[in-house]
DNA sequence: AACTATTTATAAGA
DNA sequence: TTCTTATAAATAGTT
């Protein structure tokens, strides 16, 4: 669909198949998204790079897909208690994090951001990023967490932060 | 891609539906294969129809790929047991609510980077985080980047910016 | 990352 | 469902 037609073939030049993967990888992304809004379907892809990095469409989640395509093939699956005390303490999880939000909010914007140039620069650039990213990100962020912990005014720094992110911004 | 361009919501006519899953999951698959044969990418694609019928698509098979996302998601999680898991997860939660009830007895200051830290510890300490905790992460990070990156024009005019600026604020 | 010349996908219609 | 066709969309090669 471009300047030629081209060979159905796995295309030669490494360089030239990692943007052929990625340019078609975003089209068929698309085209699942479409397919799943259009029709109301439930949908998951999973596709692994030429480089074996692995990418992910879900709608509503690929897990959430994954087990209905389960539930389909076996009706028993000996993990399905396990996945459902999962589930139910995830929900909890996010409920106490709602929680905490909720204590949040009654707290005054704290004016001392700038000094969390660290977290600031790990989380403005959060796209694209791969699961061994994110692992090293899971890292940084548990030392982070060390001297947050330790420090008051880093501490400071992380709240004001966190109040950013649940507050909209405000016009003037 | 037709004679009209359509509206990207659900296809209210639901024989018209059936007729545009059928053909776009056509053109889906379709897709899939020759990016697996473009790129030889590993490629796994599950959908359900609106009439809730499964319909896969797999090179070299679903099954294949699937064992690949979950060595992946392997090395995300912990190494210990379900049941492990669980216990610590929910040992964690409890923890959380003890601390919960605890910040909110303390001094204003003080409760307001305790909570800061709760919310940061519930994000990056649970040992046993899943992939889709993860990913979820990743959303919550990417939503608080745009927002932190939305009031960077705030952020730039205080003089603590110093250290952000001696590093670009990368886009991607 | 953009830009287009082409190829493909597909919405309607039969 | 299947085929046809006018048009929208995707993308290969290029800059």
């Amino acid at each position: 669909m471009g300047r030629r037609k081209i060979e159905m073939e796995m295309v030669k030049d490494s360089s030239t198949r990692q943007v052929t993967f990625s340019k078609r990888r975003t089209g068929l992304f698309k085209k699942a998204n479409e397919l799943a809004i259009l029709c109301g379907a439930q949908i998951a892809i999973v596709a692994f790079s030429p480089g074996g990095k692995p990418f992910s469409f879900g709608s509503p989640s690929v897990h959430s897909v994954a087990k209905s395509f389960l539930n389909q093939k076996k009706k028993v699956s000996s993990s399905s208690s396990s996945a459902a005390k999962l589930k139910k303490l995830n929900n909890r999880l996010l409920e106490l994090q709602r929680q905490i939000k909720t204590e949040k909010k009654k707290a005054q914007v704290l004016e001392k951001a700038m000094k969390a140039n660290n977290i600031l620069k790990s989380w403005i650039s959060l796209d694209g990023m791969s699961l061994d990213e994110l692992l090293k990100m899971k890292r940084a962020m548990e030392d982070l967490r060390e001297k947050v912990t330790a420090r008051a005014v880093e501490i400071e720094a992380s709240s004001s932060l966190l109040l950013l992110s649940k507050k909209p911004v405000q016009k003037k």
